[in-house]
DNA sequence: GCCAACGTTGGC
DNA sequence: GCCAACGTTGGC
């Protein structure tokens, strides 16, 4: 099965891109979202995902990489929910403001404008080239 | 099983 | 700080 491409969010207040590359590696849990768990549940080690700052910046801030999957979430008692662990590949040259996403046709049909809402959320193989292209060129 | 009320998240 | 979107809960 091919790589997929993954958007995961976080407020850079209880977790920011500087904490995880501090750690090296991060365990993405407290997800209690039922779509956001089928999506963690999705993914596969090799999967590369976009590292979202919500609320604080709005924008995405790096890339990371599943280095675990389809581990149970370690602050669940229950054990019912899903859990990755993830390790950062690389900071984006700037990052891509959520203002930029929504002014980008090409881009107008994310998960992450779709349902903003949502902590994990898929991103299709052109919107991930895409947003990619977008860090390398100067912002408008 | 339906639906209104309520709580939480996240953008503005 | 406010409000919209959405998920969950609880009464019937």
């Amino acid at each position: 099965m091919s790589k997929k491409y993954w958007l995961m969010k976080s407020e850079p207040d209880a977790y920011s891109w500087d904490d995880l590359v501090a750690e090296g590696e991060g365990t993405w849990d407290g997800v209690r979202n039922h779509t956001a768990k089928i999506n963690l549940a999705t993914m596969k080690v090799g999967d590369e995902a976009f590292f979202y700052h919500s609320n604080i910046g709005k924008e995405i801030v790096g890339v990371v990489r599943i280095s675990k999957a389809g581990i149970t979430d370690p602050t669940d008692p229950t054990g019912k929910w899903a859990a990755v662990k993830v390790k950062p590949v690389k900071k984006l040259a700037r990052p891509v403001t959520l203002k930029e996403i929504k002014a980008d046709p090409a881009l107008a049909q994310m998960e992450l404008i779709r349902q903003s809402r949502l902590s994990v959320a898929p991103v299709a193989a052109d919107e991930w080239k895409h947003i990619l292209a977008l860090s390398k060129m100067k912002q408008v």
